[in-house]
DNA sequence: ATGGCCAATATGATTGGA
């Protein structure tokens, strides 16, 4: 089974594409970031009529994160827990009930946390440190656990096409990497990453100064494996393709195959 | 990556993104 992460930048801009690329890829879970929409607006009944079911926590304008299913949902929950005072719409946890047995997802957008010198980047590291809470508490589930979604981190140098730009941002910084390692040393695993060690693997290239055509890109959408979805890890990948499509987001796929379910 | 964009908003200017 195929489980995917997208940051569609406005899900209402993006349903064309989207269902296209459904239709291609044909994954059975899909993890949407920044949908930017009110749960209402969602455009619910086009992605039903593709074979899913639909979970949505979404806002006006900002933030929002669904989750795309061929499996029924067992269990929904909305918010990352650890600050009842979080209003922004940036979390949303499943549990799907497939032919063998039950996956745990998430779907992640993590803050961006620029420009570091503000409250954004405390921000940032606060929801991280809860994450890793969060993320800590489901591991003693010894349960299959996907954490997918835009950690707005670049892990590494290599993850980046020219890393020297990027010291001092609040993507890049010490203390942001620091943070993603210690979800990485609490047992989970970076699927792109454990099936290649290719540089220029990346994710997202910005609108401005023609990134895109420059190849300047960076990996920030990640798909983190508990050990017992990582021992069932047979590929990943980067749907680069579509960022050349029309109208496109900033953000490409990203997905891991699980030997899950046939 | 910093000459160049895109999306949402009672919209024709501002905010946020990364």
């Amino acid at each position: 089974m195929i489980i995917a992460t997208w940051n569609v930048n406005s899900v209402k801009q993006r349903t064309e594409s989207l269902a296209a690329w459904l239709a291609a890829r044909q994954p059975d879970v899909v993890c949407l970031q920044e949908t930017k929409c009110v749960d209402e607006a969602f455009p619910r009944e086009a992605i039903e009529a593709l074979g899913y079911n639909v979970a949505v926590h979404g806002q006006k304008t900002f933030n929002g994160v669904a989750i795309l299913s061929k499996f029924p949902f067992d269990e929904v929950t909305a918010g990352l827990p650890g600050d009842d005072g979080d209003a922004q719409a940036r979390f949303l946890e499943a549990v799907l009930s497939t032919p063998q047995g039950a996956l745990r997802v998430a779907s992640i957008y993590l803050p961006n946390g620029n420009p570091p010198d503000t409250d954004k980047y405390p921000y940032k590291l606060k929801w991280m440190d809860r994450l890793l809470q969060y993320s800590n508490e489901r591991l003693k589930l010894e349960e299959p656990l996907v954490l997918a979604g835009d950690y707005n981190v670049i892990p590494a140098p290599d993850d980046a096409r020219n890393p020297a730009a990027w010291v001092g941002d609040a993507l890049f910084l010490p203390q942001t990497r620091a943070r993603f390692r210690g979800f990485l040393h609490g047992g989970l695993t970076d699927a792109v990453r454990a099936v290649s060690d290719s540089a220029e693997l990346y994710t997202f290239w910005d609108y401005q100064a023609g990134a895109w055509q420059k190849n300047h890109g960076i990996r920030i959408d990640h798909l983190l494996l508990s050990p017992q979805a990582a021992d069932r890890l047979v590929a990943a990948g980067i749907d680069k393709h579509v960022r050349a499509w029309e109208k496109p987001s900033d953000h490409v796929p990203v997905w891991a195959e699980l030997a899950l379910a046939a």
